[in-house]
RNA sequence: GCGCCUAUAGCUCAGAGGAUAGAGCGCCGGCCUCCGGAGCCGGGUGCGCAGGUUCGAUUCCUGCUAGGCGCACCA
């Protein structure tokens, strides 16, 4: 619909034109141009209250002045001034040309730009492993391999990192935890849990007895000092929760091109050296640090027992990924709590002279709270993602006994709709908010959610399998031929604006705005189809073609929210 | 104390300066021997408060109120 948004653009342009008022005094109309809230009022409208100063006339006049002046070209059948509004209806029959014809050829690449020769890194999930994979990190998880597939539809290549958090003196307390109470049996039958339950165990006891805490960095340091026997522990903590990581990775269909954690970084004598070399280190309370001006406070680069801190390590990996990827652009998908932690970072990696730091952002997102509370690993106080994932599969798996128990692949497709629906709930809420989780929002698949999307989805299957069977063709071709009615330009209108959807969700690092897209469309059809038949109406070859571009449009927008879109359900 | 984020319908949320502010959940009432009822149609009280910028503000700015979060050796 660009197409059309900037013929009209221009068309209005220059009859301003004529009117004596260039672009120069009047700035570009295409800005102006917007969506009329009825669409009986037009396709698109021109507000003409901006030129009213210029043109030393009321709006209202402007209007009827541009309507008169303006050209009636053929893909136009109506232009009329209205309250000040230059409202635009287009010819239904090159709208649906336009718009059909470019899903029909471009199919699963409709919506997308041609390569860019831009690269974004994408760094999400990291979780720490030796941890569970808890309902915490599915926002990052989530939003960021949307995003990935999204920039990856803008013709960005797109570099997936996971910074696993496999360092740090949480192992310290893992270790501690280990040596004192680790059941071996259960660590080889149930390794996740068994380590977790170490931690939890070892948090509760140091804040009974502080000593631990020590305890906990001095098995840190050893780390960091090449213990082995520390590093022996730690190597096979690390294997046994990256098999259980990648396990769920598969089932929500990511695949990462690089796990470098930051257990990578631990040597950073070379930043450090380089920090002090351009003169940017200052010792502060034993400790070394960046200072920042006077808006934020100083970053903390090593601490006093000479360790380093996760800000040091984000610092080299960042230098590391510009070294190996080149990135035009590298976005953080981290937890707004830690927004002050990237300004810092950002800021040191500015100051050491680096201009693509301009290309890096944080891209924050609320918290997941539970009830009334946060969850907290420490605490135990967690809800594991593998159990919600479970639950909702189980959940689809009762309806589809209930209500289509002939379907082939069940387990296939209830894993597929499931995981669709834990993925849509988070993915519809626009990040920055916090999100309440609630299990009968999760569980709950009428309305708002995926299951709906991949209802509708399966649906226009369902359809376009019995045209197939009854020998029925969609139309290919010639829709400009045709008078089209409100109830399918409608559909043809929602189609066209799936592109500059995609844009918007880029521009705005928003996967939202395509979770609403697609929930619009779904309604859309699903109105449509219960109002208008399409197998066996006289209409019934365009309606077809309508069905399948919805079809594929509907597919397209999944994808982009990492879903699948099963074709029976 | 300083800083960041949020405030829209009973609840969960859309609305990135424009013409009567929209969905879903829940509640009530409907849906054709016919393409999938995880569906469709109908029913409504709302932009936290006060200023400002603008022809025009739910949207931008300032202040206030309320909630959340962050602020040196955790990540």
């Amino acid at each position: 619909m660009n197409l059309f948004k900037q013929r009209v653009a221009d068309l209005v342009q220059s009859a301003l034109a004529n009117m004596g008022a260039g672009e120069d005094a009047v700035g570009p109309v295409l800005e102006l141009v917007e969506i009329p809230p009825d669409e009986k009022l037009g396709d698109f409208a021109v507000p003409c209250f901006a030129f009213a100063r210029t043109l030393r006339r009321s709006p209202v006049q402007i209007a009827e002045e541009i309507v008169a002046q303006a050209d009636r070209p053929p893909w136009l059948t109506h232009i009329k001034a209205v309250k000040g509004y230059v409202n635009v209806k287009l010819h239904r029959g090159h709208v649906a040309q336009h718009v059909l014809g470019d899903i029909l050829r471009a199919g699963e690449a409709y919506g997308s730009r041609e390569p860019n020769g831009r690269t974004v890194v994408i760094d999400y999930s990291s979780p720490n492993i030796a941890k569970p994979f808890s309902l915490g990190h599915i926002r990052s998880t989530v939003i960021g391999e949307s995003l990935a597939r999204i920039f990856a539809h803008q013709g960005y290549r797109v570099v997936r990192i996971n910074h696993l958090g496999d360092w740090g003196t949480q192992f310290g307390r893992v270790i501690g935890g280990y040596v004192r109470w680790a059941d071996h049996d259960r660590l080889e039958k149930e390794p996740i849990k068994e380590l977790f339950r170490l931690y939890v165990k070892f948090h509760e006891e140091a804040e009974k007895d502080p000593a631990l805490e020590d305890e906990a960095r001095d098995w840190f340091r050893r780390m960091e000092e090449g213990d082995p026997v520390a590093l022996a522990l730690w190597r096979r903590f690390r294997e046994l929760s990256l098999l259980e990581l990648e396990r769920t990775y598969a089932r929500l269909g990511i695949r990462f091109d690089d796990y470098t954690g930051e257990s990578a970084y631990n040597d950073v004598s070379d930043i450090i050296e380089k920090l002090r070399a351009l003169g940017l280190l200052k010792e502060s309370q034993g400790a070394q640090v960046v200072e920042l001006g006077d808006d934020i406070p100083p970053c903390l680069i090593t601490k006093s027992d000479g360790t380093t801190l996760y800000a040091t390590r984000d610092i080299a990996a960042a230098i590391r990924r510009q070294e190996q990827y080149n990135f035009d652009l590298a976005f953080y998908v981290v937890d707004s709590r830690q927004s002050l932690h990237f300004k810092q970072v950002f800021g040191v990696l500015e100051r050491m002279g680096y201009e693509w730091a301009s290309g890096m952002e944080h891209i924050p997102f609320g918290t997941l709270q539970f009830g009334d509370e946060i969850m907290s690993t420490r605490k135990g106080n967690v809800i594991f993602l593998e159990d919600v994932l479970n639950e909702a599969v189980t959940r689809v798996k009762q309806i589809i006994a209930e209500r289509n128990p002939s379907l082939k692949n069940a387990d296939e497709v209830a894993e597929a709709v499931g995981v669709g629906a834990v993925i849509f709930n988070d993915l519809v809420h626009n990040r920055i908010k916090d999100i309440s989780f609630q299990w009968e929002d999760v569980l709950n698949f009428d309305g708002d959610t995926g299951p709906y999307v991949q209802y509708t989805h399966a649906r226009a299957c369902s359809v376009l399998r019995r045209a197939d069977e009854q020998g029925a063709r969609p139309m290919s071709d010639g829709f400009d031929r045709l008078e089209w009615e409100d109830s399918e330009m409608r559909l043809v209108r929602l189609l066209g604006r799936f592109g500059e959807t995609v844009d918007a969700a880029a521009k705005g690092r928003e996967p939202s705005t395509v979770a609403r897209y697609v929930l619009d469309l779904a309604q859309a059809f699903n109105g449509f189809y219960h109002s208008n038949r399409i197998l066996g109406s006289e209409r019934q070859a365009e309606r077809l073609a309508l069905t399948d571009a919805v079809r594929q449009v509907l597919a397209n927008g999944l994808r982009l929210l990492a879903m699948e879109a099963p074709p029976e359900m």
